[in-house]
DNA sequence: AAGCATTGCAACCGCGATCCA
DNA sequence: TTGGATCGCGGTTGCAATGCT
């Protein structure tokens, strides 16, 4: 038996509020209050189920719901905290006055998730292969269809204020990123860096050819001519799973197990290799395992639903893949096998060997060290980022640490 | 001008957590 | 302690709005 329904839905209305309806619960609430959802409905003359009323109520008719754009210091902050918090949107949106976490959850579906991470790859022959910068997102090529609103809202006040942006001002990364994402046209995936990032590039060069010597797999030439799977594994973002896939998807020797909807490549036949792809914070991530391993079986099972807590970047060390388990909500393996995991919102420090933190699953499940996001974000607390950003969420920073320490 | 493609947002849905008798 | 009722959250869907061809 399934659980009850919530209200009776028969002869319930569906879909967009009229503004009578919206009068009706707002006289409503403000004469008896909020609560008993249940029965609001009946009582306000409302044929509207409970929890459409409730959402109703909270996500628009409040007094205090804020309305507008989401701010650039708002977005930071959403950044910031999803980086560390993951999806947990209330959560982020009690860290915005008056923003509500649908609006928060649309806002990063919309905006933000797909455009802060990419991947680069240079056309010169020398490896490293794969060249991470956060500010290389962009929305991807031109596309048809409706300019987002943001872009008309930024178009407009380009027009308006034309020279706003030619005064070689510096952008930080995050400009950089929005201007870039937002309907311009590419090539193959290249865009020129700038000057901004060319630091960033050779910190990712530099710490990817680090990992590489860790003996970490770095070059996606590596994946698919020699289908040779280190001990290790490597969780990328979007955009290194969407050159991965189109090459080994081009590749003779590849083929998908059909459960690539799942976003799960792999094993295959006479191969060593086993891709697990998953949704991640910033949309999608590869995890790279052995193949052969209960891992993939594991996850196949499962719905690969690992890792979608939205941690970025994360390395694993252990040669049996221990990560089958969800992550960040208590749900870890048990099986004891200890890594190193990492998380932050660029790849660049990812590998920087001063972040690896070694983990124990069982530590983390029963001991007294910190669980997994407890460390994500004290490794953010820690990671004293000096920018305007930091400055900027010092404050949401505290309340994050204060929020997590109560949860 | 019409149809298509795409976006963004409001709303819905399922489920776990919590409350309470 | 138990189980039903309710709340709250996060994922997903539907559709109006809008730009492009």
């Amino acid at each position: 038996m399934g659980r009850a329904p919530c209200c009776e839905k028969v002869g319930l209305k569906k879909g967009r509020w009229t503004t009578e309806e919206d009068e009706t619960l707002s006289k409503y609430i403000e004469a008896n209050g909020e609560g008993s959802w249940r029965s609001l409905p009946k009582n306000a003359g409302l044929k509207r189920c409970g929890k459409s009323c409730r959402l109703r109520w909270i996500n628009y008719l409040r007094a205090d719901v804020k309305r507008g754009n989401i701010t650039t210091e708002e977005e930071d902050t959403i950044i910031k905290m999803h980086n560390s918090l993951g999806n947990r949107w209330s959560l982020i949106a009690g860290h915005l006055q008056g923003r509500t976490d649908n609006e928060i959850k649309n806002y990063w579906n919309s905006h933000l998730s797909r455009r802060l991470h990419t991947i680069r790859r240079p056309s010169g022959e020398d490896p490293p292969t794969i060249v991470m910068d956060l500010a290389k997102i962009g929305g991807g090529c031109k596309r048809k269809g409706r300019t987002s609103r943001a872009a008309m809202k930024k178009n407009n006040r380009n027009n308006n204020d034309s020279n706003s942006n030619n005064n070689n001002k510096t952008l930080s990364s995050k400009e950089v990123l929005t201007e870039k994402s937002e309907g311009e046209s590419c090539e193959s995936g290249l865009i020129d860096p700038m000057p901004l990032q060319e630091e960033s590039m050779r910190n990712d060069v530099e710490l990817l050819e680090g990992l590489e010597r860790k003996g970490m797999i770095l070059d996606t030439d590596m994946w698919v001519e020699k289908r040779h799977v280190p001990a290790q594994g490597l969780i990328l973002d979007g955009g290194s799973r969407s050159l991965l896939s189109e090459e080994i998807e081009s590749s003779e020797r590849t083929c998908l197990n059909g459960d690539s909807e799942k976003g799960i490549l792999g094993p295959c036949d006479g191969l060593e290799t086993s891709m697990l792809f998953c949704d991640d914070i910033m949309g999608d991530g590869v995890l790279m395992i052995p193949s052969g391993n209960s891992v993939v079986s594991e996850e196949k099972e499962n719905g690969a639903s690992s890792f979608s807590e939205g941690e970025m970047g994360l390395v694993m060390s252990s040669t049996k893949g221990t990560s089958s388990e969800e992550r960040g909500s208590g749900g870890m393996s048990s099986n004891g096998e200890s890594g190193e995991w990492y998380s932050s919102g660029s790849i660049s420090s990812c590998f920087q060997d001063s972040d690896w933190v070694n983990w124990n699953w069982d530590g983390v499940v029963e001991g007294p060290n910190l669980s997994h996001e407890g460390e994500e974000l004290l490794s953010w607390l820690w990671d004293s980022d000096n920018g305007e950003v930091g400055k900027m969420v010092e404050f949401e920073q505290e309340k994050a640490l204060s929020a997590w320490l109560l949860s």
